[in-house]
RNA sequence: GGAGGGGUUCCCGAGUGGUCAAAGGGAUCAGACUGUAAAUCUGACGGCUCAGCCUUCGGAGGUUCGAAUCCUCCCCCCUCCA
């Protein structure tokens, strides 16, 4: 028996929502096994994502204790598309396409998990195997009503939406991956209960110990309300460049700042308190605090020096509103025979989208020509000399007509 | 297979012959206020060579001076019956 087993359950017990099937978990612990960590990523948006960190750093954790990471990439799932928190059914992605984001994922998930302690695998690999015959028989596993408990499931017969079959066999073959890799846990986020719970079922039925589902909490996008989702665009992705992970950090409200501390640093609950005090109580700025939570993560994926660097960029810019000095300058060439516009120019260099967008925001006065505010989109664009453009606090280019 | 309901601009959802680039809400963007906060207020929210013109209301035709609205055919979704 391993003396230190508990602590080691404490340590993983720490952030998760839920665990169920804890006993077995103990007892394998305490049994110093390696244990099989399963979690599973669909490669449907090939850009992993702060909300994907919240997972893996329990996965590294895992790892740090000596246990083995079975890193599923649904390649066939992803031809499904999961039905999780879904109101509509997924398109279905080509091949080729679930490939190249495969590889996407594999290059991004060792900046957080361990390669020595990580399998990557595939579930084409047994699924493609499984055949018509194997499908139907695993799809006799499971009914109907079971399956439209899944509250998703339940909200959309409810409200009259379409459900594809194959969007019920979802659940059904992600437990199967389970079955096929013994897994002895499984991480997934709380809005993956039901696929989780699907595994312990199939597993059992199979004859093996049902794995531990741990669940972890659903990390919020930006926008403090969704979560943190690349199709909705209010996430932080982790190779963002430093500048940009920085400012999208810095955007987020005070109340998300604190959700982002809990769940994504890795700072001790007793310094997370200390900073929670330094603004109740010593009236602290938030948004210096803000910095801190910023610098932190921008330094895990890119290191102290990058990030250190973020930040003077973004003082200078947003704080003290200083034009970037290093800002490079873009050439627009426009065969056009009348002298291009203001409006015309901003949509050439691709600040805005139309020059539609260009006159309206011409008009709200979101627009300057080197820090002056321009009130006329239809003037003549000065040609030779370059001249700094900014769309609203955000935008902005070093433009030159060629 | 039969009967009925439905497909509207990013999303939800009004609109049933002209006053409709299409109410309202959400999302988004911008301005004000700020800490790039959040909240709030104000405005914008199809495109263009922009006081005008062009394209949009599942798709293709048609009626009409005029269609998101009427007719025909087709595609898709939902419900009930079988």
């Amino acid at each position: 028996m391993k003396p230190d087993a508990h602590e080691e359950l404490a340590a993983l017990r720490r952030g998760a929502v839920e665990i169920i099937g804890e006993n077995a978990l103990r007892q394998k612990l305490e049994q110093g096994a390696v244990l099989r960590v399963k979690a599973g990523f669909d490669p449907t948006a090939p850009d992993l994502h702060l909300g994907h960190v919240v997972l893996l750093q329990k996965l590294r954790q895992f790892q740090q204790l000596g246990h083995k990471v079975l890193f599923v990439i649904g390649d066939f799932t992803a031809m499904i598309g999961d039905p999780t928190g879904k109101s509509a059914t997924r398109k279905p992605l080509a091949r080729d396409e679930v490939l190249a984001n495969a590889e996407t994922y594999r290059d991004q998930v060792f900046r957080v998990l361990d390669p020595n302690a990580t399998e990557v695998v595939f579930n084409s690999i047994w699924l493609s195997d499984l055949g018509a015959e194997g499908m139907v028989r695993l799809a006799a596993r499971h009914t109907v009503a079971r399956m439209l408990e899944r509250e998703d499931f339940a909200r959309r017969y409810k409200a009259q939406q379409p459900i594809a079959i194959h969007e019920l066999l979802y659940p059904l073959i992600q437990g199967y991956d389970s079955l096929v890799l013994r897994a002895d846990v499984e991480l997934g986020g709380t809005d993956q209960k039901f696929n989780l719970l699907v595994g312990r079922q199939l597993q059992q039925g199979d004859g093996q110990p049902p794995q531990t589902v741990m669940t972890l909490p659903i990390l919020e996008g930006l926008d403090g309300v969704q979560k943190m989702s690349k199709s909705l665009g209010n996430y932080v992705g982790i190779t963002d460049e430093p500048e940009g992970m920085f400012g999208k950090l810095m955007s987020v409200s005070d109340a998300l700042m604190w959700r982002y501390f809990e769940l994504l640093s890795d700072r001790t609950a007793a310094e997370l308190d200390a900073l929670h005090r330094s603004v109740s109580e010593d009236g602290a700025n938030p948004r210096d605090i803000k910095h801190v939570l910023a610098h932190e993560l921008v330094a895990r994926f890119w290191g102290g020096p990058a990030a250190d660097k973020a930040r003077r960029a973004f003082v200078a810019r947003f704080q003290l509103r200083q034009i970037p000095r290093d800002l490079p300058e873009q050439v627009v060439t426009m065969d056009q025979s009348n002298p291009p516009t203001l409006a015309q120019v901003l949509k050439a260099s691709g600040l805005v989208t139309s020059t539609s967008e260009a006159l309206r925001m011409i008009d709200q006065g979101a627009v300057k020509m080197d820090g002056e505010r321009a009130g006329d989109g239809r003037a003549e664009f000065p040609r030779g000399q370059a001249c700094v453009l900014q769309v609203g606090k955000r935008r902005i280019a070093r433009v030159r007509l060629g």
